[in-house]
DNA sequence: ACAAATTCGTTGCGCATGCAACTAAATAGG
DNA sequence: CCTATTTAGTTGCATGCGCAACGAATTTGT
């Protein structure tokens, strides 16, 4: 490393934001380190995009959903979904059935491809987890996911008024 | 609410990421919703893009630092960093001091009107985390805090071997 | 001292993203 | 009922992004 320059703070009287403990920056640069390492193993392997990880693991975890929940739930733009679903039902990796009930919506599944994909990769994904939180203790885990839970319904509340629900 | 679907779990006998209690996911969702809430500050007002309010949050900080320090820190690809420093400097809110030492890099430091900006939106960023970790106690921040210090310090060394360095 | 490898930063390119406008369907209000 | 509003999902468009290749400067190894 030729430089090295020390945390030359400012004599200003006007408030400073100290990145290092700024919480939105610092969840951020977390965010997409885990993101990044996590998008490896499936993209590489299958090809998939985050969205399209994203709608493959709801799926995988809740049988069917439409694509408005997986938008709502993950907190994605709605066009990104239409575009990720469109992709994997190309590939053959999940199905639409209309909901007669409302016809304006659709019920999004795994094909049995699709499942196959998933069951690939859960195991990994979990794994992945494993390791990325294995420098807590369980307990600290616990805690740090009860206080995510806490920050972010409180975070649904104040956000733009229209992308709530979960 | 014209539907509302229980939570659908299988009978399968593969694992199943529970996206409720998996923390890249979980974390990618509360990072989303605090920077979209925050980027509205940032756009609506000023019209920067996130990479070009790290830069200058950066530089309100540190005083100068070089483009590569800026994006290793943040974790955004050199570039964004490029781009965004760019836009800046067009803008007049950022000037580029070639380092003699190293006439590769140079430093960058923000002009009057970039600390003006600064100086405007410091403030409002501090008041924003204030809303945000309301939620939290003073304790519980702490530890959230230190929680994440752990987590991004492994991570750095789990994601592809290139880009860490703090 | 010199060739090979590394590093900082820029840029062309293709792709993904968000926005806004749109269609089709459902709901609300009078 | 019939119109006005809301909602699910799609798509054209412009912008932003990451990748990879590149130029220039520096470091390493011999």
């Amino acid at each position: 490393m030729a430089h090295q320059i020390a945390a030359q703070k400012r004599e200003s009287s006007s408030p400073t934001v100290i990145l290092e403990s700024f919480l939105p920056y610092r969840l951020n640069v977390l965010a997409s380190l885990t993101s990044n390492a996590l998008a490896q193993i499936y993209a590489e392997r299958f090809g998939l995009s985050i969205p399209a990880w994203r709608v493959i693991a709801t799926l995988g975890q809740y049988e069917y959903r439409t694509a408005r929940d997986i938008a709502s739930h993950g907190v994605m733009h709605k066009s990104t979904v239409s575009r990720a679903v469109a992709s994997l039902e190309q590939r053959g990796l999940i199905v639409r059935k209309p909901n007669q009930d409302d016809r304006r919506e659709e019920w999004l599944e795994l094909t049995e491809e699709g499942r196959e994909i998933y069951e690939a990769l859960a195991p990994e994904a979990l794994a992945f987890e494993d390791r990325f939180v294995s420098v807590l203790t369980e307990e600290e885990q616990k805690v740090l996911a009860a206080l995510i839970d806490r920050l972010s319904g409180h975070a649904r509340l104040l956000g733009p008024e229209g992308e709530v629900e979960g």
